[in-house]
DNA sequence: CAATCTCCATACGGTTACGTATGGTCTAGT
DNA sequence: ACTAGACCATACGTAACCGTATGGAGATTG
């Protein structure tokens, strides 16, 4: 049936999108009701009527981002195939540009990652993606036989080196694709 | 000569070293006149009379870091004496823990980063700063020995490691010292 | 067709912040 | 002592935002 939907009535996930478009453009300070509801066009009714408060926006915005930057890409690359250095390349593009889809192609990363320095409920989530991660990554690492010792160093590299890059990218356009080819294979071999 | 000023007159200096206190605890959004007035013990009235508006307070922190973060930083790695290696390593170190002296002992960097992702002045002064450290880190690789080929890849490399490196220690609680020196000396060799 | 539930707009009170205006105090110079 | 200027406190007007309260339009159900 799916009525072609003249009035398209609004649910918590356009809130949520706008908020994370907001976040990505302004900071958590931009995350605000009035704003938000400027633009999708609604009013501050809508808002309080599916959330009880801006506390709760922010909450879901966090589980929604760990669920994403955790489950769903360490499944697509176990997922993909490839051998242990592919993998640990696809695992830091999709870190750099995550999810397209599944949040209309913002990247949320670095934002998040500013929020999360003062606000304690979003250092927790990243404390809890950051070690997912580098679990995810020492296992790599031993998989491509890496000695148990260099496996924790090495990981905390690799996964440095993404973050900076992603910095990097904003200020003197760095590209992260061979640096970090270069330091995986030199890491490895 | 020097009564023991019993009322500790205000100036610019303090003002600044105020907001970039609040910077680094809660964001440029916390850098705000009466915040900073509570903080000092003083009212909005002295700070309108030591700065136009609140713009002027952030051109004033901008140019300040940008000051530290350059010129300061490599003029003590210049006179410093140490080998390539070992100034590679210092300038590390100065970038993570930036002068104590100067500012109060505040990690400024990350939060000015946060900062100029979202605000167009501040990103101008990251830019300046990141080309220039990269362009000493490249002059300190090449007298290291290092192949001009390889010399900005491997400044990027290092660079974005210092950067993610001072990210993770939020989080995972990474130590920077060791995965460094292990690069630089990967990297060198 | 009435009752009801969902979803949202509007209006309101309270808070916080910016920037200005104005007057007070303290010091220096004469 | 008088005065001018530096420095700052207080009070004010304006704007933005949060959260609540209330009512209304549209669909849904009996």
């Amino acid at each position: 049936m799916t009525p072609p939907q003249p009035k398209a009535k609004l649910g918590r996930t356009e809130w949520v999108l706008a908020a994370l478009r907001a976040l990505v453009r302004g900071g958590i300070a931009a995350v605000r009701v009035e704003a938000l509801a400027r633009d999708i066009g609604a009013t501050k009714g809508s808002f309080y009527w599916h959330f009880k408060d801006l506390g709760e926006l922010h909450q879901v915005m966090l589980e929604l981002w760990e669920e994403v930057a955790t489950h769903r890409i360490t499944a697509a690359v176990r997922a993909s195939g490839l051998d242990s250095r592919g993998q640990l390349m696809l695992l830091a593009d999709m870190v750099s540009v995550p999810p397209g889809e599944a949040l209309g192609g913002i990247e949320i990363e670095p934002a998040l990652r500013d929020w999360g320095r003062n606000d304690t409920r979003a250092r927790a989530v990243l404390e809890r993606v950051d070690r997912q991660r580098l679990e995810d990554l020492t296992g790599f690492l031993r998989a491509a036989g890496v000695e148990e010792g260099e496996l924790l160093p090495k990981a905390q590299l690799i996964y440095a080196a993404v973050i900076g890059l992603e910095q990097l990218r904003l200020t003197t356009g760095a590209e992260m694709g061979p640096p970090l080819r270069d330091l995986v294979a030199r890491l490895t071999k």
